[in-house]
RNA sequence: GGACGCGUAGCUCAGCGGGAGAGCACCUCGUUGACAUCGAGGGGGUCGCUGGUUCGAUCCCAGCCGCGUCCACCA
């Protein structure tokens, strides 16, 4: 017996446990019914593993649920990979800071050994948080293949994949600017830089010329790095400079002289069209420093402190404290020329937040600009479809753009980079420390002592081989050889770049084949306001507590039903509170099919249902599953959720529960078996169409009123019903049914029928079919629309409200209520609006072009809807004379 | 500077060539045996602006205005 109110946190307790120990969550169950089922293979955006679910997180990890559940269901040998990624610098940063707080000794005290236990340990302990919030959102994937970048397997298809990459030359180790983040005194590549717009000075700065022939000015947002200044460059066919080209000017402070040089990179349109150039902390002046063969001076150390480079003054000074020292000490000597105060942009590092620098040092990168070109063809030629369409645009421009990817970090926990060292520098990059020193015995002839790259890789790198890592690569498993290339992946576009376009380049070039064949970007989860959730700003929903607040299946629900084609989805409880109420529905339309003995009859046969209501609501649920079964398919997934919304609430608890009442407590017995079998079975595909999204209330349900022969819901077939059950003569009928309630029921709404009241009916006009349908659903409709009867009549009774429905005229006898003046007014409007649209219409049919022009079938409705609003409106017309009469 | 997206009912959004829909909110009525986390009914929109294409434009095209995001650049 089903509780008379509905709790989600009493049905959803022990349900995750029961699939998981069914073993529904692997394929292996799919293949043991049937060896050749269709694979079906998606792997999960790895969370962080120092993370926890955040709304984001569950918005994607429950469109990834409904597509598995929903693929299992269809019978594929289901797959979904789990697991989680060591997020270098986020995880390093977190033990560290706990390291901290606990009194700790630092990382660099503790060596880098002991700081890599301690973060291991930390993983064991306290790694499984998003892990086991992924089963409370009921995320079916497959536990037993569960994989961490940094186990093993994973660790070893990095290598191969590092080794290979650099026998092909597409990894190579250079020596150029990047971008240096002095918080964890790591390179970190492009992606990982945020422009952040910033007040700002903007400072004009004399050089004088060596000559003291006068001087030339240059302006800066960056004082200090003048102390690295290298050359003064000018455009080449500037006028004004021309003759200085050549000369030198005496570097301010430092007093080194530096050539005035002609490159186009200064812009005569910009301040003065001289630029100051320091090759070593700027990407354009190391350009310039390159063609011009400038000295390169680093003056930063690592933590972006000031070196010896630069004179003792301002060794050791942190670069700000530098840059205003700079300053004062030009303006000391005459040389400040203006301060501008701008709004700028500053690169920032997204995880740090400080402020990075171009730094020289060596690093090791990717040739990306080779690996692309598959990547791209692969998206060209539609072997990998990206949706919605238009991320290819944006997929190709950063593609073609694409630049060398900085994989070396310097941190230490990661995959820590297979090269080794010889005494000379010789690099020998092998997968394992005995295969670089037989390499090295190999050059040197001797036993040299080699020394492994402190460096580990950009965690990015591990994720980029995820889809096929995770499947046994390089081994050639049973796995890789049936889920690969996996086909859907659903993820954020905010890591399209970071990830997709990596996992498609390293995908490509290491098994031939795309990662996946389809991409499903999914929105952004905003607040109310449409402001993105962050902790700073206090507005996160934390998706557990609204799975506490609501259940599991409403938050799951919500997300599902909001997550259109747009880039951003704005949450808010009111929005989750009325899907909660969706379930509720659900919940007590079981309970009604409970009270009503609505139970599964065995044998029963929807081919064979006899009642019109029937027969009607067979038809409906071939639409519903049909519609329900194309948008999943094609990752609709807020259509998916829309169309079993209404089957279950305006279908299936509107109408077909309120029609079937009086069949079920009617004479007919027959019928009443009949509709309580029909009931049953709706209730079953109602069962089977919500469970991808909403699995809990789904699968409690299905205990009671599944199929025992299917076992647990998760694992019932999808419904497959026949196109022929489709009835067009029930669904006419009861469509009819459905307008002549709703009119009867909006009329004495209108003229303040009073609810519990009960009024006749005069049906006038009737053709023979209605009268039909009438002698059959009579007491139905009384019951329905609360009438006190239904009478055939040639004409309405004196003082009735009438209304139009098909070819008769209805009039309500509500003689003693009835407001004449009301009514009239009623019925002006009704008829002026039918008017409206029959002059429209008429007009519309006179125009010799539409009707020439547009399609045969446009015309002949324009020609029905004109005969219906006249039809109708001389109707309304002549009741409204005989209230006239009346009066 | 380049790219992408969005402006439709009070709010959040769907529709994307043939007289605009949903959910929530709002108003009225209702404790009939599934459900007041409910039921019945209702009000509310020159579909951002201006042109163009078309027999016909919320829908296609162009321009403009407003909002958002990403990429690049900013001595």
């Amino acid at each position: 017996m089903l509780d008379k109110t509905f709790d989600s946190a009493a049905i959803e307790t022990g349900v995750y446990d029961r699939w998981e120990a069914s073993g529904a969550f692997s394929p292996e169950r799919a293949l043991a019914k049937d060896p050749h089922a269709a694979p079906f293979s998606m792997v999960i955006p790895p969370p962080n593993v120092t993370g926890s679910l955040h709304i984001g997180h569950a918005l994607n990890n429950t469109l990834q649920d409904v597509l598995i559940r929903f693929e299992r269901m269809r019978g594929k040998a289901a797959l979904w990979v789990v697991g989680t990624d060591h997020a270098g610098i986020a995880t390093q940063m977190m033990v560290e800071q706990q390291l901290a707080a606990a009194g700790n000794m630092g990382r660099r005290d503790l060596g880098r050994d002991a700081f890599v236990a301690k973060v291991w340990e930390w993983k064991a302990a306290s790694g499984g948080t998003i892990v086991r919030q992924l089963r409370r959102l009921g995320a079916s994937c497959d536990w037993s293949r569960e994989r961490f970048t940094l186990d093993e397997g994973l660790s070893e298809a990095v290598r191969k994949v590092f080794v290979a990459l650099h026998k092909q030359k597409l990894i190579y180790r250079d020596k150029r600017l990047v971008n240096w983040d002095p918080r964890f005194q790591t390179a970190i590549s492009d992606l990982e830089v945020d422009q952040r717009e910033v007040e700002g000075h903007f400072w004009h700065f004399a050089y004088p010329l060596e000559d003291g022939s006068g001087e030339i000015i240059v302006a800066t947002t960056r004082p200090e790095t003048m102390l690295g200044d290298t050359a003064v460059a000018v455009h080449p066919s500037d006028e004004r400079y021309k003759h200085l080209i050549g000369k030198c000017v005496r570097l301010p402070i430092v007093g080194r002289p530096i050539p005035i040089i002609a490159d186009e990179q200064a812009d005569p349109e910009k301040g003065s069209g001289a630029v100051k150039i320091t090759p070593a902390h700027d990407f354009n002046d190391f350009r310039v420093g390159q063609r011009h063969r400038l000295p390169m001076i680093n003056i930063l150390d690592p933590f972006a402190r000031l070196n010896d480079e630069v004179p003792p003054a301002y060794r050791g000074l942190d670069r700000f404290v530098a840059r205003k020292k700079v300053v004062e000490a030009i303006e000391a000597l005459g040389l400040l020329r203006g301060i501008e105060t701008i709004r700028h942009s500053v690169p920032h590092g997204e995880r740090s937040g400080v402020v990075v620098e171009p730094y020289l040092t060596d690093q090791w990168y990717v040739d990306a600009k080779v690996l692309a070109q598959p990547a791209i063809r692969a998206v060209e030629e539609g072997k990998t479809i990206l949706e919605p369409r238009n991320w290819e645009k944006t997929y190709f421009e950063w593609m073609r753009n694409i630049e060398p990817w900085c994989i070396s970090r310097q941190l230490w926990w990661g995959h820590r980079i297979p090269a080794w060292f010889g005494p000379d520098g010789r690099i020998f990059v092998e997968e394992t420390e005995g295969e670089a020193r037989a390499a090295a015995l190999e050059h040197y002839g001797r036993d040299e002592p080699l020394r492994q790259d402190e460096d580990v890789l950009d965690t990015w790198f591990s994720s980029g081989l995820w889809p096929f890592s995770t499947l046994g690569w390089p081994h050639e498993t049973d796995d890789l050889k049936r889920f690969y290339p996996t086909d859907t992946l659903v993820t954020g576009f905010d890591i399209i770049f970071y990830w997709v376009a990596r996992m498609m380049m390293l995908g490509l070039h290491f098994t031939g084949q795309v990662p996946f064949r389809r991409v499903v970007f999914n929105a952004l989860v905003r607040d109310a306001e449409g402001v993105k959730m962050s902790k700073t700003k206090g507005n996160v929903l934390d998706p557990l507590e609204l799975i506490d607040d609501y259940g599991c299946d409403a938050v799951r629900f919500t997300l599902t039903a909001m997550s259109g084609q747009a880039r951003d989805i704005r949450l808010s409880r009111q929005r989750i509170e009325g899907y909660r109420n969706f379930g509720t529905k659900l919940w007590n339309a079981a309970r009604f099919c409970e009270v009503n003995d609505c139970r599964r009859a065995p044998g029963f046969d929807p081919a064979g249902v006899q009642h019109t209501l029937n027969r009607w609501i067979r038809g409906e649920a071939v639409k519903a599953v049909a519609e329900m079964t194309e948008a999943l398919a094609a990752c609709a997934f807020s259509d998916a959720a829309g169309t079993v919304y209404r089957f279950i609430w305006n279908v299936f608890c509107d109408w077909y529960v309120e029609l079937a009442k009086p069949i079920l407590n009617g004479d007919d017995a027959a019928a009443a078996t009949e509709t309580r079998a029909t009931a049953a079975w709706t209730l079953q595909i109602c069962l089977k169409l919500l469970h991808p999204i909403s699995p809990y209330i789904t699968e409690t349900l299905w205990a009671e009123f599944g199929e025992p022969a299917e076992g647990m819901l998760i694992t019932a077939p999808w419904p497959r019903l026949r196109d022929a059950w489709i009835d067009a003569a029930a669904e006419a009928e009861v469509d009819w049914l459905i307008a002549l309630i709703d009119a009867v029921r909006s009329i004495r709404a209108e003229t303040n029928v009073p609810q519990p009241a009960k009024a006749p009916l005069v049906l006038v006009g009737a053709e023979a079919a209605t009268r039909e349908r009438l002698a059959r659903h009579g007491a139905l409709i009384e019951r329905m629309a609360r009438l006190s009867g239904i009478e055939l009549a040639d004409a309405a009774p004196a003082g009735a409200v009438q209304f139009v429905i098909g070819e008769a005229t209805g009039a309500l006898v509500i003689a003693d209520i009835i407001d004449v003046a009301a009514e009239r007014t009623r019925l002006a409007k009704e008829i002026a609006v039918l008017g409206a649209d029959a002059d429209r219409t008429a007009k519309k049919l006179a125009n010799a072009d539409f009707v020439a022009r547009a399609p045969e079938e446009v015309v002949d409705e324009n020609r029905d809807r004109l005969a219906e609003a006249q039809s109708a409106k001389a109707k309304l017309e002549n009741a409204l004379e005989r209230l006239a009469v009346l009066v």
